[in-house]
RNA sequence: GGCGGGUUGCCCGAGUGGCCAAUGGGAGCGGACUGUAAAUCCGUCGGCUUAGCCUACGAAGGUUCGAAUCCUUCACCCGCCA
């Protein structure tokens, strides 16, 4: 068994740890139980949430138990946000949600079971035992255990009690449901490890202490770092908002762009987090970075690993396939029928039926652009192409001689927005 | 409760009766350079049936040929005094 916690500092995974040498006496006994936890607070997960995952595969690896649990009920009550408080979903979006999730979050601990000794996932939702607690056992059984002035330090509660938003007592209490977790899991399958982000230190800890008070048993937290940009934007997001997990919200095509256009200093130092490559082979790819930046070694790393990793080899081989075809020196004209069609899909497309738009009417209609006026002003900078060549009269409509094979039109915003026009029949 | 200051476009922030769809900065978007990077430079940055029109400067009403700018009322925020 390999040190998993080697591994997990080599690649940067870890922002704190609890008494790092006990937890390492530990995980070397033998497999460990160990939880992380997913609040339902949209339909999908996001790039954000795949560290995690980095994590728990990490130590599925090292042969230990991985349980996951889906917030059912702390999904229903709000996290404290350093920024404001969260406006409360309904119930049934809620439980909608969580199902979704559930589902989505299967594939990453799943798919590794070929290796010899590789545990599957157990998965829990913390309505199950949060739902029956009534307000008398809340503030006896559980409510006795914490002391009012530790809930008021951790940085999530003391950030909000200082700005002006202040805090709801709904998001207070927000930790005290999240250390049940930890003790219900302990109590039912024995886990002795919580992973999760750093900002979710406060949490973690609340959960240990929590279990030490009521159980006498010492349990252990990992937190993993931040995602940063060199810029100092924030990570996750692209010019459509957030990059989902949800194909259906974020195209595999576009999942696979979102990483290939990293900066290349962040490609460099997100490669180890998320690639589950041997050390070696990462070091020399982001050596490579280094020497020919514009090979963009890194960035196809990234995208190919975790394009497959979220979508599969399938999507992965489309998606690839549509960058190149779209991107990719050939003449558009001289590209076959399935290809072009394919890669205008995974890139996004829309139908026409009868007599054809004005181009900046096509530029609307294919979201390239938020309105006429916008899709205007882009034609008078240059921004705007059809089938590769520049735009010069946005009012004017496409000729019959326009059409690509396959009855198709390449519309293309800026350096990499791309949409297609299919003719309807 | 009293007095004073404030509320402007995605954000910050200028603007005290016409030259204001509104200075400047940031973000965003486009172009050049590159590598579908970064930095830099240039341009652009409410909407529409685009040499014109519509909607906008906390809300409603008023004065005026004309108001983001003046008056009234209301809402919210910030200081100082009680």
């Amino acid at each position: 068994m390999t040190d998993v916690i080697d591994e997990l500092h080599r690649r940067g995974l870890i922002a704190q740890s609890t008494d790092e040498a006990a937890l390492r006496a530990h995980l070397a006994e033998g497999p460990v139980s160990y939880y992380a936890g997913f609040d339902p607070t949209a339909q999908s997960l996001h790039v954000g949430h795949l560290l995690q995952f980095m994590v728990l595969r990490a130590l599925q690896r090292a042969g230990h138990q991985p349980v996951v649990l889906v917030g059912g009920a702390t999904g229903l009550i709000g996290d404290p946000r350093p920024s404001a408080e969260r406006q409360l979903n309904d119930r049934e979006t809620v439980a909608a949600w969580v199902q979704r999730i559930r589902e989505q979050v299967a594939p990453f601990l799943e798919a590794p079971a070929e290796a010899d000794g590789t545990r599957p996932p157990v998965y829990v939702d913390n309505l199950d035992w949060t739902a029956p607690v009534t307000a008398i056992d809340f503030l006896r059984e559980l409510g006795k255990h914490f002391r009012v002035s530790q809930m008021l330090a951790k940085e999530a509660v003391s950030a909000r009690l200082n700005s002006e938003t202040g805090i709801s007592y709904t998001e207070f209490s927000y930790q005290i449901l999240q250390a049940n977790d930890y003790r219900e899991l302990h109590r039912r399958h024995g886990v002795t490890l919580q992973t999760g982000g750093s900002d979710q230190w406060g949490n973690l800890t609340a959960g240990i202490d929590l279990v030490r008070r009521t159980e006498g048993a010492r349990v252990h937290a990992l937190s993993t770092p931040l995602v940063t940009k060199a810029d100092g934007t924030k990570f996750g997001k692209s010019e459509g908002g957030a990059v989902w997990l949800d194909p259906s919200l974020t195209t595999p095509y576009a999942f696979f762009q979102f990483w290939l256009n990293a900066d290349d200093a962040d490609a460099r130092a997100w490669l180890p987090l998320y690639s589950e490559r041997p050390a070696e082979e990462v070091a020399a790819l982001v050596a490579e970075s280094l020497e020919r930046p514009a090979a963009r070694t890194a960035q196809r790393a990234l995208a190919e690993e975790l394009t497959r990793l979220v979508h599969g080899p399938e999507q992965l081989r489309q998606a690839e396939a549509a960058g190149r075809a779209l991107f990719g020196r050939e003449d558009l004209a001289s590209l076959d029928e399935a290809t072009l069609g394919a890669a205008l899909q995974e890139a996004g497309s829309i139908t026409v039926d009868g007599e054809l738009p004005t181009v900046a009417q096509l530029l609307q209609q294919t979201g390239l652009v938020g309105s006429l006026s916008e899709a205007r002003r882009t034609v008078k900078e240059g921004g705007a192409y059809l089938n590769n060549e520049r735009v010069a009269d946005g009012e004017a409509r496409p000729g019959e001689d326009a059409w690509l094979p396959g009855g198709w039109l390449v519309l293309r915003r800026g350096r990499r927005s791309i949409a297609g026009v299919r003719r309807a029949g």
